[in-house]
DNA sequence: CTATAATCGGAGTCGTGACTCCGGTTACGC
DNA sequence: GCGTAACCGGAGTCACGACTCCGATTATAG
């Protein structure tokens, strides 16, 4: 691949993560080659389709996210560790806006774009979560999954509020946390639902959308 | 108005509500008016724009919200009151999914659907959070519009989950319940967030968006 | 029952936005 | 340096979806 080619790839990358974080999804192809100096064709040749662009930002930011659960992963204690993902995920969300609107789409689209770097994240979120219950940090009735659809509403709060007062979407964090703490008074419905579940009941919805 | 037009109009009205319900906002004018047994023209003379059409599903969801806030403040004991509308919320959603996304949305845009419904349900949700408090059975380091935040978040997962498990969101909301309950843990950074605050944040915001 | 005016329907218009095509240009191998 | 092959750009294509227009139809007044 030549030189050029590359750093172009790259201004592409950007302008991309840019034009989805003002915008969000529905973001313009044109306007990403305009913040890219860069010409619609050349977009278009580096990523076939809108949706391949989406995925490749999209893979970036799992991987910074996965970057952020390792860290906290190395924190020898459990609770502040998990509680230090957590409280690091709306800052996160702010500065990728679009993200936010991603992931929190995430769950019920796109399955086409299977990355591995998502399951890793899952893996690590497994982790941080199963660690702070072996802990006694949090409820012991909740599941990995729980836990990320709890931040997938996060995730939309934020990126619904925007730039207001980034301490609103602090606020919202701070609740749920306490709400996960042990032995709160819910009984919660049903059992901790873990990724491997989750697939299963998001396959079940989808046969149940074809018919 | 002729007796066919407003049997029409209703049609339409329905139509929409299960169209919106099924794809969500995207969902098409063409659609609806299939579903309707209906020509686009007459979906297109009743509500001339696809906002216009947006705006009236909207304000009868914002109804039928505003009753069930009006029956939980009914209840003599306010923190049954409290939960009762809360956790009526999911379910609501889940009929309604269209509405958890415009609702869900709602925060940040359409500030030009003014709906006055919209404003008496605000004022049901801060008499219901202020009766909560003052009976103590949740934390009183929160405002009214914390709360329907939390629920925007609610709202969101529960479009997203789609017709997943409906514990899934049951599990959601007996979290954030439990969150909300007084004395926790955290402290929660800035200060309670009444909706009157909230209007002049979006302002705020709206004018940084626009420059 | 008939005149009349409003309503209905759906084929067609128009705007928008993703993607393609090809002449001109720029980077590597020799 | 120079030939070649890959890359660049942006005007144009194409599909899709919101909305319009007008002949056919149907409800009310007299």
């Amino acid at each position: 691949m030549r030189a050029d080619a590359v750093r172009n790839r790259e201004k592409v990358l950007a302008a991309a993560e840019a034009a989805f974080a003002a915008d969000g999804l529905k973001a313009q192809l044109d306007d990403i080659a305009r913040r890219a100096a860069v010409g619609v064709g050349t977009v278009c040749r580096h990523f076939p389709t809108k949706q391949a662009l989406v995925g490749a930002v999209c893979t970036r930011m799992y991987q910074s996210l996965l970057d952020r659960a390792r860290q906290a992963l190395q924190s020898p204690d459990p609770a502040e560790a998990f509680e230090q993902f957590i409280v690091a995920l709306p800052d996160f969300h702010r500065r990728q806006r679009a993200f936010a609107e991603l992931m929190a789409n995430e769950l019920a689209t796109s399955p086409e774009l299977a990355l591995p770097v998502r399951n890793e994240l899952m893996q690590a979120i497994t982790e941080l979560v199963q660690r702070a219950q072996a802990a006694g940090a949090i409820r012991s009735d909740i599941g990995p999954a729980d836990v990320s659809m709890l931040f997938s509403g996060v995730a939309h709060a934020t990126a619904v509020l925007g730039d207001m007062q980034p301490a609103l979407d602090g606020r919202f964090v701070r609740i749920v946390l306490d709400g996960l703490r042990p032995e709160q008074a819910s009984e919660l419905p049903g059992r901790p639902i873990d990724f491997a579940q989750l697939r299963r009941l998001k396959q079940r919805s989808a046969q149940r959308r074809a018919r």
